[in-house]
DNA sequence: AACAAATGTTCCCCATCGGTAACAAAACAG
DNA sequence: CTGTTTTGTTACCGATGGGGAACATTTGTT
């Protein structure tokens, strides 16, 4: 299924939701992404500030892939 | 069209060709989003560490929507 | 080639990210 | 209800993000 993404909230909820349908922890899944508990926490409760890399990280270890819908390319 | 975003430096060239394709600097799109040159620059350099909500907001006055592909919901 | 505009890059510097660890509060299992 | 697991939150602290401004470099125009 496909969410839109319109800020770090959603992003979020999805992550937590994609991770609990897997059955990990957010020690597992902090460990997975070399990543620490708290970033997954503070990224999963829509802090803002979390750093893009790392957030791909997470979405990768999960099997999320990123698209953008742009009218210009 | 749609683009996958797998890591940093996709997205940033995303933001260029878009922002190109719109005929903004990158100037003024950091006016726009109330962030800095800097960022921008550093952001279409595909610069790991650029915070989450500050990238939401550039792709939002790009008119630029983002999706998650998951199958797990 | 010459000038202008846009972008890349550096410096200064304050704010804050995020790792680890410890503790509190919730959520669950039996 | 009780013990256990998971998650939220805080403190500590080294590392760095990013704003502004100045300078260097590249790109674009004529």
């Amino acid at each position: 299924m496909d969410h839109r993404i319109p800020d770090a909230s959603d992003l979020g909820h999805l992550i937590r939701d994609a991770r609990k349908a897997q059955g990990l922890t957010q020690d597992e899944l902090a460990g997975m992404t070399g990543t620490g508990r708290r970033f997954i926490s503070e990224l999963e409760n829509g802090k803002e500030t979390s750093q893009l890399g790392k957030v791909l990280l997470v979405l990768g270890a999960l099997g999320i892939a990123l698209y953008a819908l742009s009218k210009w390319k």
